[in-house]
DNA sequence: CTGAAAGCGCTTACAG
DNA sequence: CTGAAAGCGCTTACAG
């Protein structure tokens, strides 16, 4: 019944069994299965014999049955939000296809499932329930969130992206150091050589909106700017139009040869407007930084604060499948100068390009 | 050793198995199978009895194993692209997310994987020789692209997001009208008392760029509009300032109480720019579509033509799914409407709303 | 209508 | 060092 050759070109691939490959080696079925799982217990001829075959049948092996009887899934829920789209900025989406980049290296695989719209809780426990997952990446975390406590009670492994905010000492979560970024892009303008730095930033209260206006005044401390003229800052929800009105604010006190800092692109956009409803020149008379480095600022050439994403995804699955003990990771953020900070712009024909010219999506 | 008190609040929940139900309710294990997946071979009050049990222990079947021995996994393939971003637009992210959200309504789930570096067809291979897929979502088909034929070769269930131009006798794909798109918004424009309306679309030679670049004139040709003069068109690759060059030209021809339709929101971002630095009023004076209804758009508020995602995954899980051979959907975008195409702005703090306003992601 | 048997593809102690 | 046995949690013919 078993075909050997079924690795040919014509025939469904994937299909070669641990049976089949044992029959080829001539050898018992947990030899081979020794073979991949524990070399070391396999005398040299016959390992070289077994994974021989194994590569001429292009044999993998199943991971449903592995799953099955190791009782471990290796694999890893994430929760996708519908309804976080139209938010400005797409971090979670980048952060998911991260996470199955680096997933193979951790022998895992990623799985997304949607939120319960009953309870948040309901979502996760039939996922787990249905032995497809091991446990969670939290992304998302925000004050009052049940999940992480719901998880801890039922001893399920995660990690979260973001810190947890209501559970100090939880020691499983990676984050990006806002402050420090926006502490950098201060330090960055002031060697541009713009005077004063604004910030303008969401209503106090919000974790980490406060974590990125402190990162402003240390950097304007850095600088040793901290006289009472200087500390300007204006605040707005995450609204354009708004957005624009606080940042007409700042400018008329700022003036030209300042600089606004942002807590967000979409701010940023409202201050690239703010700049010119004001007659100025965006980077040569005003800089604007604003933060997530979205298409947005690309678009515009706003320079932005970037996320180092690509890393938290690694470090959430080192978290996740390392034997030890976790240790909370802060990761630092990373300036994309664009012209929006140049107060000599170049041409536009010379600036360099950070996206390239491609087709569109269909 | 079973611990049927364990769907209690402080145990891991999803542990019951069905052994456990079948010793609570009496039977034997394939009877709570049958009651589960033939209701209509169990007795009645069996039935009743088995499912209450079920219910009360919380059992939901271990998909691991139902995957071993029915030889399916009731999933499929989504090969996310990390180089994909930074392009303007996220559609693939949020057709992502909606599989997520559909897959629960047809038995199945989704895992996503990367690509493979070397090869685009050995990422296929590997991910379906674990058997954790059955087949895959394709997106993002391409001319010479390798996959679906490959697939065919090789049985193995797919569908595609997006027309497969190299195969035009293929059946299994879902794609958005952008021509009907572009024609609709042409009628839009022409009920919104614009006088010309040109097109600033892609270099000629790609399907997706031609498509809507005919979609144009098509909605000329229902207006009545195909004298010589009112067909200015200009292109660009998909880069800001070329885009706002291109639309620059345009605009010279076309002069105010004209629009502009977009063949990317890219591009529209450059017909905003070029408004604004020929000094007229965008909505009142040009009107200005865009295509994809990005972030850009909406942050911009220009119109923009939007693709039916949601939809587009529900129907790739119907031909995935469904035991029929499949037919080709093409499915009808929206009008995303803004006040870049209203004649008589409305003031900007009554203009309705369609983005909440939320906090950023940290 | 219900249950005993076989088995999906693997891995893990445990003999030999 | 290698192989026979047991079993992960289910489902599917097949007897009774």
């Amino acid at each position: 019944m078993t075909d050997l050759t079924r690795a040919t070109a014509d025939t469904p691939p994937g299909r070669a069994t641990i049976v089949d490959v044992a029959r080829a080696a001539q050898v018992s079925r947990q030899t081979v299965s020794n073979a991949l799982n524990r070399p070391d217990k396999v005398a040299a001829p016959t390992l070289e014999r077994v994974l021989r075959e194994i590569d001429r049948l292009g044999f993998t092996p199943h991971i449903t049955a592995q799953q099955l009887r190791r009782r471990k899934a290796a694999a890893y829920g994430f929760e996708v939000n519908p309804s976080g789209h139209g938010r400005m900025g797409h971090i979670l989406d980048e952060f998911l296809v991260q996470l199955t980049v680096a997933a193979p290296a951790h022998g895992s695989h990623l799985m997304t499932f949607a939120p319960d719209p009953q309870d948040v809780i309901e979502g996760y426990r039939q996922t787990l329930a249905t032995g497809l997952v091991d446990g969670f990446v939290l992304a998302d975390t925000r004050h009052g969130d049940p999940r992480p406590q719901w998880l801890l009670d039922h001893h399920v492994p995660f990690v979260a992206f973001g810190r947890v905010w209501d559970l100090p000492e939880l020691r499983q979560w990676v984050d990006v150091d806002g402050g420090t970024g926006v502490r950098d892009a201060v330090a960055h303008l002031v060697s541009a050589g713009y005077d004063r730095i604004g910030f303008l930033g969401w209503p106090a209260g919000s974790p980490v909106g406060d974590d990125r206006r402190s990162g402003w005044l240390a950097g304007l401390a850095d600088a040793g700017r901290t006289a009472s003229g200087q500390l300007e800052a204006e605040e707005s929800v995450q609204d354009l139009d708004q957005a624009t009105a606080a940042a007409e604010r700042l400018l008329r006190r700022l003036g030209p040869g300042s600089a606004v800092v942002c807590a967000s692109d979409m701010l940023a956009l409202g201050a690239v407007r703010a700049v010119r409803n004001t007659g100025l020149a965006l980077g040569a008379d005003i800089g604007v930084v604003g933060f997530d480095d979205t298409d947005v600022a690309d678009a515009l050439s706003v320079t932005s604060i970037r996320q180092p994403i690509a890393e938290a995804a690694r470090t959430a699955w080192q978290m996740l499948t390392s034997p030890e003990s976790p240790r909370p990771v802060l990761l630092a953020p990373a300036l994309t100068v664009r012209s929006s900070t140049t107060r000599t712009p170049t041409s536009s024909a010379t600036r360099p390009r950070d996206t390239p010219i491609t087709e569109e999506q269909p």
